[in-house]
DNA sequence: TGAACCTATGATAATTTATATCATCTTGTA
DNA sequence: TACAAGATGATATAAATTATCATAGGTTCA
């Protein structure tokens, strides 16, 4: 995993490979997703962002540049819950192409991103298949209770 | 699968086993729904509901009806779409414990729901489980191309 | 029958979420 | 320096969802 500054330099590191820039906002908006413990929507990552600075952001801005960061693979967009997490795989090109499985808890919204298992995905995609479907790159989303909400 | 009628005389079965009512404005939705070819979203309900019905719907209502046909399994919300399509087991009691399988066309939006394998099954439920997760009843929505959009 | 009651729907407002648009600012560069 | 491109700010608007109270329509039971 490695701490925030750890991860933050990866994902300066990624901007710089994708000729685009890691501006102070967006950093601040990054490292706003990196401290939170789970999952949050625009509006929340909008309220944590402007107790944290000094000069509020406008909620346009804040869509922006989630999508951003959606589009350099640094933040995930959970659209069961419309809420966003960072990547688990900050660092990495990984580009998720449907085996990344998101565990969102119901209950607070802590979020797990793993990695499905080969056959598993082999399966679906058969099945999908055999009903007339080709999976497009996606993931899927399911909900629970984390060990520690289940309590 | 059957016919509409037959399908909503399922329904109106299904409610009665259930003490509640099929109320004239609560068909009108699921008639428009069994009869879309895709999922559809609150606002592109009450469009056509309109269109069809004498009397306007207010949008309060079709939301108020589309969560009492989900209570009573007649309905599935595509949480990752917001949209809604009638359910494939209209007539079973089928409580849809994560094991359906929701394949949205992102191109036109149609649906096919599948069941999942039971190993696919209990491999995501070991996958979760080992992360920490215990899975609730819910369902999984994966996006692709239909056979029809990917000519 | 009719009064009390419950549920569904209507009407309206407010909230939340998301997008469109144009102005301004910054930064790199010719 | 001045220009071009991209990023942000400011503002308005649209879209989606929920809250709340009023009303209508059935059902039950004395």
């Amino acid at each position: 995993m490695g701490n925030i500054a750890d991860l933050l330099q990866l994902a300066e590191r990624k901007c710089l490979e994708r000729g685009v820039k890691l501006t102070s906002r967006r950093r601040e908006v990054l490292i706003a997703l990196l401290e939170a413990e789970g999952a949050l929507s625009a509006y929340e990552l909008l309220d944590k962002c402007n107790k944290q600075s000094l000069k509020p952001m406008p909620a346009m801005s804040m869509y922006r540049i989630l999508q951003f960061l959606e589009d350099h693979l640094l933040v995930h967009k959970l659209s069961s819950a419309n809420k966003y997490v960072a990547c688990g795989h900050i660092g990495c090109e990984h580009q998720h192409f449907f085996k990344s499985q998101f565990l969102i808890c119901s209950d607070c919204s802590a979020v797990k991103e793993i990695s499905i298992a080969d056959e598993t995905y082999k399966a679906m995609m058969a099945a999908a298949d055999q009903a007339g479907f080709t999976l497009e790159g996606t993931q899927i989303e399911v909900t629970g209770s984390c060990n520690h909400c289940r309590g």
